[in-house]
DNA sequence: CTGAATCCGTGGCGATACTG
DNA sequence: CAGTATCGCCACGGATTCAG
């Protein structure tokens, strides 16, 4: 056991785990990552660290609470650091971990999808309140 | 513009949109996708259809209501197809578009990062709580 | 600037019962 | 078998206010 890479550990833990399972901890894992905010604060920290009032802005629509609140989550997770830097007034900078850039990395591609084939769903809306 | 071809017109459409605006589109588009269900069922028809019964015990612990809802929902988004035989008793088949597929791609790659990851996280999770 | 705390409405979602 | 209809809870999330 000590002698798997991190790589047989994860392909191992895939095959353990089944998110069909109700009970299995990574459907809760899955709900997480199926929030409205994770995506698009993931995406936002694609290009390096930012500062809490750059995602605030560069995230339209989020309220300070579902910012912060999501932020935590994706913290406690492992997901994002969170660095504070004491000066008047503070400074915190969030970045990515290396787990996060590989979860980013697969939200990036949700993100592109759904920019790339939103024209495909709306035509598709159309035809279907059209025909009912 | 008639000359163009699909690739190029969801290339041009990637760029036209953005969700971090909040008015965009994909925004909402992206909230559905965000969404407890949708991912273990388009993981639940890569394997071919299925009929609504077969859904309903795959994907376990999932409501009636939720599953026909969402099942509803990604019909009227074009990326399944809902396909009833008349006969008693009467059988629907549900599958995957080929819109539904090229998602069902994405989507299973997030599957499979919280089935790989979900240790890394619960570490992460523990040495969180008990840090603070 | 970066939050924490509180109030509070809405709707997401499960449970249950009923239908063709 | 494959839904629809209805009820009811509570938690998600927005707005607002206070704090370090």
């Amino acid at each position: 056991m000590p002698t798997m890479t991190a790589a047989q550990r994860r392909e191992r833990a895939r095959t353990e785990y089944d998110a069909f399972l109700a009970a299995c901890p990574t459907r809760k894992l899955l709900d997480r990552l199926s929030d409205k905010w994770v995506t698009l604060i993931l995406a936002a920290l694609a290009n390096g660290p930012l500062r809490y009032g750059d995602l605030s802005r560069k995230i339209a629509g989020v309220s300070q609470k579902m910012l912060t609140q999501t932020l935590r989550s994706l913290e406690r997770d492992g997901l994002v650091t969170r660095t504070v830097t004491m000066s008047v007034p503070v400074r915190v900078d969030y970045e990515l971990t290396e787990l996060g850039l590989s979860l980013q990395a697969v939200m990036l591609s949700v993100k592109r999808w759904a920019e790339a084939n939103i024209e495909s769903v709306e035509a598709a809306r159309a035809a279907y309140d059209t025909a009912s």
